[in-house]
DNA sequence: GACACTCGGATAGAGGCG
DNA sequence: CGCCTCTATCCGAGTGTC
């Protein structure tokens, strides 16, 4: 789900880091800086709203808190802060009471120590044992049928922090994950597991358990623990997946779907056939149907395209992110189908949560719907500064309803277009913050894809070539700050 | 050599507006 | 009614894998 998308961490030649696909080069996550000076940053200074005295100011806008000093409503925004991510609301107050509204470092220590030593209900998550090493983020079944994996508190008290499991346990802490999710992950993929099959597990479980525990309350809940990979991830096609379909996952999420007419050629098809196992050229034909355009089942001989809302959930982000605000459903299919993976993101970014304990200054190129700043935030790992460059306004809107809604405590200024970025406008940001602790960015890889017959016309594409003003930006900013 | 997959683009048609 | 914008639908060759 990623591909062309670059990661620098400008600080530290050493871990500069590249993504393509789901390989990361140079990928020593493990390896950890010291604290950069400039991350004593002064949360409280009011001359944030600045624009800079660019060329295009009126391309430049800043979005900040409100700084409202009210007690409750501090409170509250601190429980959402911490909501978002991903403790639960008895977690977060008593965290809070504990340790007073003023230190939120503090609150987020408790929270993971909470996190590790309360009866945590995630275990039913994980109750069916298999190989998810090999798998992607949609393995899990959440399955309430098989009691055949279930750990005590005192068990997990006694496993915990032993010899190979602890580093590998350690980090994932310190990716934000809670610690009894980490341990069973652990526990279920094995001590020698990937890191990033251990994040995916953990994501996987936690978005099963959203999903159950809204179809609570239905009827007829289906309990197959036969099935595979998206029937896990989406719970309500299990009743209808045939057995001869055996797809254990789905292909690459893009900026289109299926049409009516795929579907309802399906449906036709499979009733003309009548037989509950249709023969084997239909078979085929819908099969091949259903792995080009992604198709779940939703009924009985019925196909679907997945929704807006289930591309919002497999690619990491928060229920709604691009949802209203006057943007159509091909605007966030499109959105969506170009967007980070979240998860994998994190993943990628963890090794920032130690090294800026303070928080980063970002210079976030192709910014998209903020998928590197959910991540970072995801992380726990605060946003000072967010330089954001996005040609699309949809996008930017969305971004910035985002950084509204999570009550972001930085500065979020938003540019359109990286081709007018100047080495005087990153001289000024630098000057600004004190640096950039990442450059960040995806450029558009339209002439690059094999879905593009029209123009693939490769790097010297009219989209694609903007990878170059990628490349001249970072450069820009790690000569600026050498 | 067969097969599967691809961060997409062009366009007809619906709908809004004056 | 014409123009414009937006949306959904249809379109396949290049490339990698087995």
């Amino acid at each position: 789900m990623l591909s062309g998308h670059g990661i620098v961490n400008v600080n530290d030649k050493a871990t500069v880091r590249s993504v393509v696909g789901n390989d990361t080069i140079n990928s020593d996550y493990r390896h950890s800086q010291g604290s950069s000076s400039r991350n004593q940053y002064d949360w409280d200074s009011d001359d944030d709203l600045e624009v800079f005295g660019m060329p295009q100011e009126s391309n430049v806008h800043s979005v900040e808190e409100s700084g409202s000093t009210c007690s409750s409503a501090k409170n509250s925004k601190l429980i959402h802060h911490f909501l978002g991510m991903g403790f639960s609301v008895e977690e977060v107050i008593k965290a809070i009471e504990e340790d007073g509204e003023d230190n939120e470092e503090n609150i987020l220590e408790t929270l993971l120590t909470l996190a590790a030593t309360i009866d945590d209900p995630m275990r039913e998550a994980f109750r069916e044992p298999c190989d998810f090493a090999k798998k992607s983020v949609t393995t899990i079944d959440i399955s309430d049928d098989n009691d055949d994996y279930d750990i005590s508190d005192s068990e997990i008290e006694e496993d915990a922090f032993t010899s190979e499991k602890d580093e590998t346990l350690s980090i994932l802490v310190n990716m934000g994950y809670p610690f009894k999710e980490a341990l069973i992950a652990i526990d279920k993929c094995g001590p020698g597991a990937d890191l990033s099959d251990l994040a995916d597990f953990i994501c996987a479980a936690q978005l099963e358990k959203e999903i159950e525990s809204h179809l609570q309350d239905r009827p007829n809940r289906i309990h197959d623990t036969s099935l595979h990979v998206h029937k896990r991830a989406l719970p309500t096609t299990r009743k209808w997946w045939p057995k001869w379909d055996r797809r254990t996952q789905l292909n690459c999420l893009l900026t289109s779907i299926g049409a009516a007419t795929v579907t309802e050629k399906i449906r036709r098809d499979l009733e003309e056939c009548g037989a509950e196992t249709p023969p084997p050229n239909v078979q085929d034909t819908v099969l091949k149907l259903c792995k080009k355009w992604n198709l779940v089942w939703v009924g009985k001989n019925k196909v679907a395209t997945l929704e807006p809302d289930e591309y919002e959930m497999l690619l990491g982000f928060p229920k709604d992110h691009t949802r209203g605000g006057g943007i159509s459903r091909t605007d966030r299919y499109k959105a969506l189908g170009n967007a980070f993976q979240v998860d994998t993101v994190a993943y990628h970014l963890s090794v920032l949560k130690d090294q800026y304990p303070n928080g980063v200054n970002v210079l976030s190129l192709f910014s998209g719907i903020g998928g590197a700043e959910v991540a970072l935030h995801r992380l726990g790992i605060k946003l000072k500064n967010v330089v954001s460059a996005e040609i699309s306004e949809v996008n930017r809107n969305i971004l910035r309803c985002w950084w509204e809604q999570t009550e972001q405590r930085g500065n979020l200024f938003e540019v359109e277009d990286v081709q007018r970025v100047t080495s005087e406008h990153i001289s000024h940001w630098i000057n600004r913050f004190g640096g950039f602790d990442l450059v960040i960015g995806g450029s558009p890889c339209n002439n690059l894809s094999g879905s593009n017959r029209v123009s693939r016309d490769g790097l010297d594409g009219e989209h694609s070539s903007l990878f170059y003003e990628y490349y001249r930006i970072v450069n820009e900013v790690m000569q600026a700050q050498r």
